[in-house]
DNA sequence: GCAAAAATGCAAGATAACTTTCACACGGTC
DNA sequence: GACCGTGTGAAAGTTATCTTGCATTTTTGC
């Protein structure tokens, strides 16, 4: 895998003849609109021909412009970072049937990059103050994303009461659609969608029900239904979409209502901690307590 | 009249028909990466017919994808789009009381090149190999880990058959250590450790079971009671360790798991979805296949 | 439950984007 | 000043991308 196009260029621009020098130049100074470029809109505003741009991209490596444009999608960039050295490592080691690996890694780093995005958008803000504040927190997940919801769930509960993993045990959402309206209802679901998925979220809303969905970025029918929806990337470049990013969108908003409960959660963390270990014991403990 | 494109997008969210809504929807989810995509490819991913893009562009007042495109270049204005200019701008704008966030994405980023690591070394071959071809495959979580565990637990399940999320409920461990040898465990588990998953991995061992521990880099016992250990990054300089990159994990476990299967896994999986939309049903199936 | 209308996919045709070929220009060398 | 190599642009050739017409499916209205 060639260096990232961001340096490629820069050496080109010391390197290369007159006009390849002109094309780096300018792509460098205007990055963000390459993108929207073709060969020839680029080389008339250079003021080189067509022919010469697509020389001067397979003279840096890549087959095309075109071919420029798409490791442009993905690129890292080449500025320093926590994990360069093993990053680029893992990137140039990689051997052609693990090229798809570390391609999928990229893919999932820069998910981490929107997760962490979100973090920062109001909707988090106001998801993270309600999972604090509402009097009930119900959390549903369908097929495979089901045990992201009991995950989610499990640590909601060490940090405040009133936390319900639903399910259809019973046949319908009774305990989310008729009991206590001060409540709020956080939704995890990808492709396929499940058809309850949308029914409870749609039911919930009409309840007054807050609904939050975190999916997939193919859900067409989030915004409808659900008052938040984080659309997380579950494509790495492999046969099996991979919705595990979700996982840390949901730790990221517990930190949030950790924060935003403060202090007290602490004593809630001891107390549960300590019923786990005098019912089932944590390893380390003296063998005393466990016998207690 | 800001951002004509995201604008006129959303708009169609609401009155377009159900092919424009999942365009309308993809693209807004994926709006920087919109310029690098042609009509066909993002009629791929969107599951339309190249045809439909066109004409949904057409729709809603552009010439054509491209021109739609050509006018995203102004709407996107200066919002970076290249994965390490917005690594930076997270960097760079963290206000004080957001930059722990932006320092633990770092290290969350590290910990994904971490799990990629350990996707290309020996013992993961063997884990990927053995999940493969064992008869029966136990797998089992302990407190708030427990929702990854099943969560891996299912989606193997779409993979293959015998495999069983393990839990307490009998009192013993019996379902995986007093039947058919021909059998592997996985466990998830972080600190505080259950006293459980030490006691069921040491038993399993014994029992002649190979083990894989999937667990923090605290763990001091793992490697004298499991056979493989991967020990994932859980500390981003939050409140509140995240053992979220285990499901990562697990599903670069899962897509390995799938490859050694090879093309047949696709049957099951289609048979699998087929069982689901007939019992329960999938959002976008024709009424009458639910009622059935 | 049916028919009309709308939406969609397919495939062929049209257009735009890119590559290749070839000839010429420029700069340096003998 | 002729020679040679490199770099370049114009035009022709190739491939990718987009549009159009038509048949089929899905939705809508009664």
């Amino acid at each position: 895998m060639p260096a990232p196009v961001r340096s490629q260029l820069t050496h080109a621009l010391e390197t290369g003849s007159k006009a390849e020098r002109a094309i780096a130049n300018y792509m460098l100074s205007t990055l963000d609109q390459v993108p929207f470029e073709t060969a020839a809109s680029l080389a008339e505003k250079v003021g080189v021909s067509e022919a010469t741009v697509g020389r001067f991209c397979r003279g840096i490596g890549y087959t095309s412009f075109k071919d420029l444009k798409e490791h442009l999608k993905d690129d890292l960039g080449d500025h320093p970072w926590l994990v360069s050295d093993r990053l680029n490592e893992l990137r140039n080691t990689a051997r052609d049937d693990e090229s798809h690996l570390s391609q999928g890694m990229e893919l999932e780093i820069a998910a981490v990059v929107r997760i962490y995005e979100y973090a920062r958008s109001p909707e988090w803000q106001n998801v993270v103050a309600r999972l604090a504040r509402t009097q009930n927190v119900y959390v549903a997940g369908f097929q495979t994303e089901r045990g992201l919801a009991q995950y989610f769930a499990n640590q909601m509960q060490y940090l405040r009461d009133k936390v319900t993993l639903v399910d259809l045990a019973g046949g319908n959402f009774a305990e989310v659609l008729a009991t206590d309206p001060d409540a709020c209802l956080v939704i995890f679901e990808a492709r396929r969608y499940s058809r309850l998925a949308k029914l409870l979220a749609r039911e919930a809303k009409s309840a007054g029900i807050p609904v939050t969905l975190i999916t997939d970025v193919f859900c067409d029918w989030g915004h409808e239904a659900a008052d938040e929806v984080f659309a997380v990337p579950t494509q790495f470049n492999q046969f099996w979409d991979s919705t595990a990013q979700m996982a840390s969108l949901s730790n990221l908003i517990i930190n949030g209502v950790c924060m935003e409960l403060g202090p007290q959660v602490e004593e809630r963390l001891n107390r549960i901690a300590g019923l786990y270990g005098r019912f089932t014991g944590h390893v380390g403990d003296p063998v005393a307590a466990i016998e207690k």
